[in-house]
RNA sequence: GCCACCGUAGCUCAGCUGGCAGAGCAGCUGAUUUGUAAUCAGCGGGUCGUGGGUUCGAUCCCCUCCGGUGGCUCCA
């Protein structure tokens, strides 16, 4: 085929690998030369979009049979020959009209479709070889300065991302201008691969999900399942701490009250079905609102008694779509640490800074020190009044803003009842994870005609905040696992103090060390097994326990303990009072 | 839910075009009494995810369902 535009571009903007813009336009170039191989190799294949994401690019096909692993080789194959080519990247601005028929004539249905979307007199193509794109660009100069690149894989995704249009096929890969980069983003990904909690909670012995219960259902194993203890006892410490109340709530209720709570309008495709008791239908609940608003309503409220914080760690069930569900992160039945703050209009800055501060004070306890903030703003359809919105957002906005953090607005994102503050906790290896979340509601008070006598001897609506710090406790729990790589802090270990003997001989004395470290609330084990102690080492090790505590004849007669401590190094022979304290103080910081 | 791929012992995985199901680790038994990441030997263990079909014969081919993985959409 002839080439379509035969000039050079005009001009070129310098840009470089290391900013962000650089690299997406690095790596959507990549993306056209990877559909320029994929049309050189599948002639039928119809091009649909190819942009740069955050860490490569994509491209959408739409063609009759799918890709295989074999076919990606190929395409590497033919596209390392496009780079040798070094063509140079031809821009050129055609009429709108004549775009189309361009694309007409080439078949590319897709593209004919995007080009009728655009408003503009004229549009932009860009062209490399012959192959051709409707392209916004800009590209990289030539084909040939793509230095490193790999096909990752293949995935179905809807056209335009709607789920009512065809399914197409996207192909992933990445691309960088050094080699060694591309290595080491291929070694992070084996990182990924290895954090994975679903693993480590399996090889730890943390929690299992059993196709025989349910997907979507979480097992807690004995290990598991003390973390989460410790968890929550350091939740309702710290809850009381900062003047919430504790409350507790059915996991029913009445299908009525979720007609009155809108939940059965807005949110019904994420509740099970309903259950007769009595011939009343009952609903399992998706969340705890209602029922703290319930509690709330039981007696006559003062504007002396606001602010009251309803805190509960909630467990609540909601429907998620078959192949949403992943591991501890996306689930059926989670627990949120939930709480419900119900303020008067003047209280509401206050109370956003406190929540906030409070929820810092918990992530950061857990070892997350970095944030992507979200301010999420005010969506198309919305209930209260333009007036509340704009306090209440503003209110959220000062409280991050006095924090001294930043965020990004999220224009729209709001939910239907008010703005929100979301926070992604960023891991050990920087992948950002949606935890707490901070909501204004406008609508529920309404809803539940829910009032406070105030000063004036009148009626008011106090304004409610739906908070969580940690989201749920599943979820949370999977990205601690992956943040700590299963490594947890001494204070959150399940294990925390194994005890090893060389020989039998040191058994009596081993059993002593642990009982006496038992008694004081440090949770130590024995092993007494006859071992050697390379292998005791080893099962510790693989096991992640903080803190081995070896055994021998020389530590009997000397009344000591030998400490090597996770990761390997050697604190040498301390006595026991030394190590207590030393676990204790570890314990206490939290480190 | 949709697209693709996958499901073999507790775990990780072999099993060529259909012909009696394998390894390593783990487990159990015995020997070994051991000094900072694997002592040696022996033994047991699978309706090959489920149900159906094709076939003389199915772990292998076809269909259904269940579950998982990577995405899409959605989300704590």
């Amino acid at each position: 085929m002839m080439p379509f535009f035969m000039q050079v571009a005009n001009s070129e903007v310098h840009i470089t690998f290391d900013d962000k813009e650089g690299r997406d336009v690095y790596r959507h170039s990549t993306s056209h030369i990877m559909a320029h191989a994929v049309k050189e190799l599948f002639p039928d294949a119809k091009l649909a979009i190819g942009p740069a994401i955050e860490d490569g690019f994509y491209y959408d096909f739409d063609y009759h049979r799918h890709f295989t692993p074999e076919d990606l080789i190929m395409i590497e194959e033919r596209m390392r020959e496009i780079i040798k080519a070094d063509r140079p990247f031809v821009r050129k601005e055609i009429d709108r009209e004549e775009a189309i028929s361009y694309f007409k004539s080439r078949e590319e249905p897709y593209k004919i479709q995007l080009i009728e979307e655009i408003k503009d007199k004229s549009v932009s193509l860009y062209q490399e070889g012959d192959f051709v794109d409707l392209c916004l660009g800009p590209h990289i100069p030539s084909t040939g300065k793509v230095k490193t690149f790999k096909l990752l894989s293949v995935a179905g995704a809807y056209w335009r991302g709607d789920e009512r249009n065809r399914m197409l096929q996207r192909i992933y890969g990445t691309s960088f201008s050094k080699e060694e980069d591309l290595e080491a983003y291929l070694k992070k990904l084996e990182e990924i691969k290895k954090r994975d909690h679903r693993n480590i909670g399996r090889e730890l012995g943390l929690f299992s999900i059993n196709e025989e219960t349910g997907a979507g259902l979480i097992l807690w194993h004995p290990r598991g399942a003390l973390i989460r203890k410790t968890i929550e006892d350091f939740w309702r410490e710290e809850h009381y701490r900062w003047d919430y109340d504790l409350v507790y709530s059915p996991h029913i209720a009445k299908l009525d009250l979720w007609k009155k709570s809108g939940h059965i309008d807005f949110y019904r495709e994420n509740m099970y079905s309903p259950m007769e008791i009595d011939n009343i239908d009952y609903e399992l609940k998706p969340m705890n609102c209602p029922f703290h608003i319930m509690i709330y309503k039981s007696e006559i409220r003062s504007y002396r008694n606001l602010p009251i914080r309803y805190a509960e760690l909630g467990t609540v069930y909601r429907y998620e779509r078959s192949g949403v569900l992943h591991g501890l992160l996306r689930v059926r039945g989670f627990t949120q640490d939930d709480a419900h703050i119900f303020c008067r209009e003047d209280q509401l800055p206050d109370e956003i800074q406190r929540v906030l501060d409070f929820t810092v004070f918990v992530l950061k306890t857990f070892g997350f020190h970095e944030y992507d903030i979200f301010l999420s703003t005010r969506p198309e359809e919305y209930v209260g009044t333009l007036e509340n919105w704009e306090k209440a957002t503003s209110a959220l906005k000062m409280a991050i803003e006095k924090k001294g953090l930043s965020y990004r607005n999220d224009i729209g994102a709001g939910v239907f009842y008010g703005p929100k503050i979301d926070i992604k906790v960023k891991d050990a290896i920087g992948r950002a994870w949606q935890c707490s979340t901070i909501q204004v509601d406008f609508n529920l008070p309404e809803r539940f005609d829910i009032t406070y006598r105030g000063e004036d001897g009148k009626e008011h609506q106090p304004i409610m905040i739906h908070r969580a710090l940690m989201g749920s406790l599943e979820r949370f729990f999977g990205v601690l696992i992956e943040h700590y790589a299963g490594a947890f802090p001494l204070w959150l270990s399940p294990v925390q103090v194994r005890v090893l003997s060389i020989t039998d001989s040191q058994m009596d004395y081993a059993r002593k060390i642990k009982d006496e470290l038992r008694s004081i609330g440090i949770r130590t084990e024995a092993d007494l097994r006859n071992e050697k102690i390379g292998l005791k080492i080893r099962e510790g090790s693989i096991e992640k326990i903080p803190y081995l505590l070896i055994i021998g004849e020389k530590e009997k007669k000397g009344n000591t303990v030998n400490v090597r401590k996770r990761g390997g190094e050697n604190l040498g022979e301390m006595t026991l009072p030394e190590i207590i304290e030393r676990l204790k103080k570890e314990i206490e910081e939290k480190l």
